[in-house]
DNA sequence: TGCCCCCTGCAG
DNA sequence: CTGCAGGGGGCA
């Protein structure tokens, strides 16, 4: 799924075109990609979006909440109202909507569209009362943000010596170590700083835990500068797909010359997921 | 604290 | 055909 990078990407997007919009009709496409009573939607209007971890929330009047979870390959993108340029209908979007992976669509009183995509049905959409925010069982679970200034190396370190025996990269993986992290950026992230995925969480050094920290933190940002990561799937909210894995130094990129020092990056398997590595930066 | 599973589609 | 894919919940 979209990871941190990516879900910020659509929050930001999305928080320009539908806040103060208000929802006219939800179409359920597949019923067990949507929790809750739609009707309780309608005519509500968007006030603010917001992001935790992988999980896109959008508040609306009356103390709804609108959580989305994009899981491995779900996409949220609107299509504004229809425009006429140069006496044919355009849109802003890049691909028919609805298309065949269409789970869900939102309507706004301006006709505007939000389509929820996901090929693999794994993605979920839950409307829960702000009462309940806090107490929600999976948005309680979850780590610190890796890029909130509270996010220092001592708060890294000591989250991460809570699971001491995991590898570091399957450890950055954990969100209720740290928020947001998933298969891309724990990857590129160690490569950052230098490390092996497979090392433990208690061998590493104060310093080393500084560099991944700083790794983490260079790795989400430059996931962020371009657009988020598009392996498949990824688009944001206007349909355009990520650039960040052109320039990844390791994702994807097995059996390729390092583009540090020239060594074959290697991809081997953790906790059933792909990791991959410069054996040679990497130690 | 590890597996299997939820799904669909694409590459090998 | 088998294996694999930005995730993570439920189960031993």
């Amino acid at each position: 799924m979209p990871e941190l990078p990516e879900v910020e990407t659509i929050k930001q997007g999305l928080s320009k075109k539908i806040v103060g919009l208000k929802i006219k009709d939800v179409q359920i496409l597949n019923s067990k990609t949507f929790s809750g009573d739609e009707k309780q939607l309608k005519n509500k209007k968007v006030k603010s979006i917001w992001r935790k971890a992988k999980v896109l929330g959008i508040d609306l009047e009356n103390n709804l909440t609108l959580l989305f979870h994009l899981k491995m390959s779900g996409q949220l993108v609107y299509q504004g109202k229809q425009r006429f340029v140069g006496g044919h209908p355009t849109t802003d979007m890049t691909q028919e909507m609805p298309n065949k992976s269409t789970r869900v669509i939102f309507e706004f009183s301006d006709k505007s569209k939000l389509f929820f995509n996901d090929q693999r049905k794994f993605g979920w959409i839950r409307i829960i009362d702000n009462g309940q925010l806090k107490m929600d069982n999976f948005l309680k679970n979850l780590g610190p943000e890796p890029l909130e200034k509270d996010f220092t190396v001592e708060v890294f370190k000591k989250q991460l010596l809570k699971r001491k025996n995991l590898p570091i990269k399957v450890a950055l993986m954990d969100q209720s170590l740290i928020s947001g992290i998933g298969n891309i950026y724990a990857s590129e992230a160690c490569f950052d700083a230098k490390i092996d995925p497979g090392r433990k969480v208690s061998e590493l050094s104060d310093q080393e835990f500084k560099k991944m920290h700083q790794g983490i933190i260079k790795s989400l940002e430059d996931g962020i500068k371009h657009g988020g990561a598009t392996r498949a799937h990824f688009v944001d909210a206007e349909g355009h797909k990520g650039y960040f894995l052109d320039y990844a130094y390791v994702y994807g990129k097995d059996k390729h010359p390092c583009k540090v020092c020239g060594g074959i990056i290697k991809k081997i398997t953790q906790a059933g997921r792909g990791t991959y590595y410069c054996p040679k930066c990497q130690k």
